[in-house]
DNA sequence: ATTACTTTGTGAAGGAATTCACAAGCCAAG
DNA sequence: CTTGGCTTGTGAATTCCTTCACAAAGTAAT
């Protein structure tokens, strides 16, 4: 398949969302217009970033909402259900172990991981919580197909070779670092201190930020 | 001034981390080549990047790491203090309450609100949970620059509005809708769903996604 | 002081993403 | 079955961002 941006990923999740919305309003059809106004974009993006997957239109009437929303999540990859560890049993590891909403997408969380013994055995949210020793064995076994890092930055790094070794696909790095991954694994960065400067850049110097 | 793009304030943000690690260390210089291979990026973008706010470095040398690093903060508004409020007291709201990371870079939470009556008074990490009903007054008498939303997505543009009106500068969204505000507010938009989806199409593609 | 080497700063070139603009297709009404 | 009104799908134009490539400017050694 032709290289898709980054950028229309993220407006293919958008538009999902509301599509879902519509779906559940009972909308039958919506145009990209309508799309558009709601996601802050233009129509004619709308209608590129569907173009790379097909032509999933009528002229004159619109999308069918709900033959577009399942479009959507069989190109997002939502027909099926993924097998993701989280890998830090901190604050944030824990939070996240606890939100439920991975679940209804398809995220199935099969386990948390911490290296601290005191921590090893711990229950959080129904989850018993694993020795980090124990990784390798277990995304080959269970099949892990993403791991979300929450360890701290020194050891990310570390922790990150291990898995790719073991054969994880994605990761969603919360860590403050700059992980070097294989051109095959699919990395994301989450980084609450790289937002809120991007914001206080903004404040700073009173720059019109478009997100 | 010029039109700054987003990715490259992101970059200035990965630049500071960079350099703060290099200082710690002791080093006096640093090439924009080192820079970039830490970034994951190119010693032309690091120049570029830079270029937009001056000439920082010395040809044949490189940039002195205290120097730039203290220009960067300076860029990024990191040189003052930001008032910031936490909007919803749930789990998101308050795992981020209790995060350091915040204070440490001038981001100073003074407040976390909530609507609901058996939160209220409550008190998370050292903050007592304030009334929601308040929050137009405290916006305006706290100077508050930053709000960071983490209320339900039904309330989230009702919230969004009053606090505008009320005088906020910039706001960060963790609900999942995308909300309507003027030009001249800083919006930045955090969604753990869309970054999965993100990592979900690229295992379903087997897309190598750059991030 | 001259030479060899290094690295910046930046116009120009190239590439990527977005927007324009319109032909083609579909529906509904008469 | 023809006309009018809408909306899609997509090449072309445009805008935005990144990379190239090199003159200018610095260091160090002889």
């Amino acid at each position: 398949m032709k290289h898709i941006a980054e950028s229309t990923v993220r407006r293919l999740s958008l538009y999902l969302r509301f599509l879902e919305d519509f779906e559940q309003r009972g909308l039958a059809t919506i145009s990209s217009d309508e799309l558009a106004a709601r996601g802050g974009t233009t129509s004619a993006q709308v209608r590129k970033d569907l173009s790379f997957f097909g032509s999933f239109g009528k002229r004159g009437l619109g999308y069918a909402v709900p033959e577009l929303a399942a479009k959507l999540r069989d190109i997002l990859g939502l027909g099926r259900e993924w097998h993701v560890i989280i890998i830090g049993a901190g604050k944030i590891g824990s939070a996240l172990a606890q939100y439920h909403g991975f679940r209804q997408r398809g995220f199935n969380v099969v386990g948390i991981y911490d290296s601290d013994p005191a921590k090893v055995g711990k229950r959080v949210d129904g989850f018993t919580i694993r020795d980090l020793a124990s990784i390798e064995k277990d995304v080959a076994k269970e099949e892990i197909d993403i791991a979300v890092l929450t360890v701290p930055a020194e050891a990310a790094q570390q922790v990150v070779t291990r898995i790719v070794k073991a054969g994880i696909g994605a990761v969603m790095n919360f860590a403050p670092v700059q992980l070097q991954v294989p051109d095959h694994i699919a990395l994301k960065n989450v980084n609450m201190a790289m937002e809120l400067e991007g914001l206080s850049f903004a404040l700073a110097n009173r720059t019109p930020l478009n997100d």
